[in-house]
DNA sequence: ATGTTCCACATTGTATACAGTAATGTTGGA
DNA sequence: TCCAACATTACTGTATACAATGTGGAACAT
């Protein structure tokens, strides 16, 4: 009795459009097939998706508000390029947040929640296996937001999916080349210290994950602006 | 040599036009001028504020993000009503991470930054002594996101800008009657320990500070989805 | 050759027209 | 009197037309 399967050409059901279009741009960046600074024309994209540039329009601001996509007035938008000094204080927000994730579920965890997860891992290493990048990104983004689930906070969940995917940015921009993938196995161990009620091993183990990822890339340099006065002052000469 | 000033019938000049109209709606919102299920209808705000629907369904866009505002496919937007559980999971957001908050700044604050938070709570006496609310909930929420920003982290400084702005819309919805309007004596304290830089002082008087605030709401009921069958069952007499 | 001015183009910003949808009121019949 | 189908209405959803802005290049003067 649903009215959609009769009319088969109607295909812009209100409402989702704009999601689809979100996920595949959201899924893009994500997955650095949209690198940062890339720009996002609207017409472009309009045209790509088959939509006028006013769907478009309302997606990119989504995106900005996500802090994936940077939209300068009058110029357009382009997919955010952290600074270095943003991408630390990522990593710090996650350490606060996360670290209080781990101790609400190792508490007050029950069987299901665990099989959860562990059927999360179970599938990032068959993507990791299949050398799959999309999927890994999204399901490695699944195990932090769902452990944020199972703690009963959909508010902090909220906020890790966004640190999350603001993270893949920061790898985009900063990783140092020989890296290795993931980790499923630190996923795996911050399981089982909640799965034995370990509340510290639990933090410990989630803290030493999120240290690993920041080890990856180089936050040393200084993109925040950079200061010609001193970059060339060797090159230019004292000046007052 | 300012452009606009020799433009004076130039009002809407791009970009601003949207920040003033969010600013004006934002801060009818937290200040409870517009109580929560308050129906914002786009063709009347737009007349309003003398812009098209095409700037507010933007700013109402931004609010639904920020959480103040829910838009409802095909129904319009109203101010956000959240649930008890979701009022339970702002507080243990905020807790989370303003606990940290106050750790870091009490580790590395400096008389600048003390200086800076105690003028605000100057001001938020003066506000408290003129009986002026609106004043008082901005000056309230600046406090805490000062705290944020002193801290060098302006990511969390975010996230609790928004979490402060829930909590109005919580108070507003589940304040109990008889409640002292604020605390901004908590606030002295909690700056007193971090000049001290005890941190576990500064800690402790947050934590207390956030029950406080919590104490002053009843969430004890359940709002999630009303069981009329149940409700009504003594009146309606019981049915198949 | 260099620097400046101005124009044309491309792209974003805003308003409006039109289409789609949900809620309400109304009418016809049993 | 009640119910159901329909018509009305008021709103949101989308597309498009137009205005404003920024950019790059060509022409010109120095």
């Amino acid at each position: 009795m649903n009215a959609d399967s009769r009319v088969p050409f109607k295909f812009k059901l209100g409402q989702r459009t704009d999601e689809r279009i979100h996920s595949a741009i959201y899924a893009a960046i994500v997955t650095h097939q949209l690198r940062p600074a890339t720009a996002l024309q609207e017409t472009a994209l309009a045209e790509a998706f088959g939509v006028s540039r006013t769907i478009i329009r309302k997606v990119l601001q989504r995106l900005e508000h996500e802090k994936l996509v940077v939209i300068l007035p009058n110029k357009g938008a382009r997919v955010a390029r952290p600074t270095t000094d943003e991408g630390r204080q990522v990593f710090e927000a996650r350490h606060a947040i996360e670290s209080e994730l781990v101790r609400l579920v190792a508490r007050k965890h029950d069987e299901r929640g665990v099989q959860q997860l562990r059927s999360i891992v179970a599938e990032e290493t068959k993507a990791q296996a299949a050398n799959d990048k999309r999927r890994r990104v999204q399901l490695s983004g699944d195990f932090h937001s769902t452990l944020a689930e199972l703690a009963g906070n959909s508010v902090l969940a909220g906020f890790v999916q966004e640190l999350v995917s603001r993270t893949s940015l920061i790898i985009a921009l900063y990783e140092v080349p020989g890296t290795v993938p993931c980790s499923c196995d630190e996923h795996t161990g911050i399981i089982d210290a909640i799965a034995s009620s370990n509340e510290a091993l639990a933090i410990e183990r989630m803290s030493h994950h999120l240290k690993h990822v920041e080890s990856q890339v180089d936050l040393s340099q200084s993109t925040g602006g950079v200061d010609f006065m001193s970059l060339f002052s060797s090159a230019l000469g004292k000046r007052a």
